[in-house]
DNA sequence: GTCTATATTAAGATAGAC
DNA sequence: GTCTATCTTAATATAGAC
């Protein structure tokens, strides 16, 4: 008698769940190289083993864990884009608005989600393996390319390196505050007696970057450097 | 008959220089908890045993790597920031400008030197051990404090919370496009043709930081969650 | 699918001869 | 100060009984 899919079908959380819920937890806690497999087998309660056994090797837990977040992300953010870039004029500030509400609703798919989630995606940017960014840009690209479209109609006059850079600058000051979201926010509340939720947070950084992102290109240094670059 | 003074008076690195260069570089490139002890010592080409005798433990040569960086960027970067501050009008371009003269100095210091700072300081900032965050603050605060004051002098109507809160993300943009300089300059290289050194790089985070930091302070959003979460 | 037991590898650190 | 040799710990991963 088969009972495997009773279990499944009634929420229950099967091991394999369960490996998968703690792994997220601990890989925002500590990063994945500083999260062992035994850390995540005991506090989900279930054997060293069945970590390979359900999910081969370590790095391939870590792709699903960040595969179910990008899964709800990037389809929510889609929707957003696409509303936007039906509008006749685009402001640089709804831009980035419309990245908050898909981050935010990760917060209703698990407690401090869209926190974990950034967190996963910077570890995933700068760590060591470069097999997480090169997974995740190949898999979104189209979603990826509605954004920098976004952008563009916001600001056309920012020429394609400009915005190439200003975006991972962007994408830097995103993924280190939300990493390390927790520990200023404990600061700010000490010394500002205000209580800062990721709402707050993402409501500070969107004026933050629009103006960043916006601002008038410079050409005066950079162009006198390339062209003394050029002529040596 | 003693010889030792010999060899450091004319430069030839002795073992503990050699540990702390070649670890600084790999530290650079990896990560402090990525590098072991031995690559180190392999690469420099000391015994393995030597970095216990020199510095202790590990986590006392990851101090001294920082600190040897620290001590050549902060006093430059005090001195920039005195003569800032003794201007009648300051802005906000002219702060970040005056943090990269100092930085790019770090590349005389040592071929990539900014580069390698920077990383090394995201690294101090994020690393699980919080304890060179604190080094750096407390052994550095006056510098800081010369830093803040400036900004708040090229934009009064600042308020001290979006203040701290604006140079996290500085923080978290300059760190990021640092650490990932060196791939970001290679795709950049590739798509626009463009060669992009540390001083092209610095002079587009000037003009996206100035913008960023000295953008309106926008009380709509922030306030309504605010006075929200208090009345609950 | 899950368990115990163990193989394998690699890390940081130290003892003690030279 | 430097070396060899070794200790201790902890990681990923697997074999094989149940």
């Amino acid at each position: 008698m088969r009972f495997n899919w009773v279990n499944e079908m009634a929420g229950r959380r099967n091991t394999k769940q369960k490996i998968l819920d703690t792994a997220e937890a601990l890989f925002a806690e500590s990063g994945f190289n500083e999260t062992s497999l035994r850390e995540i087998t005991t506090r989900a309660g279930v054997n060293l083993a069945s970590v390979n056994y359900h999910y081969g090797d370590k790095r391939n837990l870590v792709r699903a864990v960040l595969g179910r977040y990008l899964e709800a992300f990037m389809p929510a953010l889609e929707v957003e884009l696409q509303r936007l870039l039906a509008r006749d004029e685009i402001e640089m500030r709804d831009v980035f608005l419309s990245v908050k509400q898909p981050l935010l609703s990760l917060n209703g798919l698990r407690a401090n989600g869209a926190a974990i989630f950034t967190q996963l995606l910077g570890r995933a940017y700068s760590d060591v393996q470069g097999h997480l960014r090169w997974f995740i840009v190949n898999q979104y690209q189209t979603v990826l390319d509605l954004f920098t479209a976004a952008i563009r109609r916001a600001n056309p006059a920012l020429d394609p390196e400009t915005l190439f850079w200003r975006l991972h600058f962007t994408l830097g000051a995103c993924v280190f505050v939300m990493a390390s979201s927790k520990a200023l926010s404990e600061i700010a509340e000490n010394d500002y007696s205000t209580v800062t939720n990721t709402e707050d947070l993402l409501d500070r950084l969107v004026p933050f970057l629009a103006a960043g992102v916006g601002a008038e290109v410079d050409l005066e240094l950079t162009e006198i450097h390339r062209r003394l670059a050029n002529h040596q």
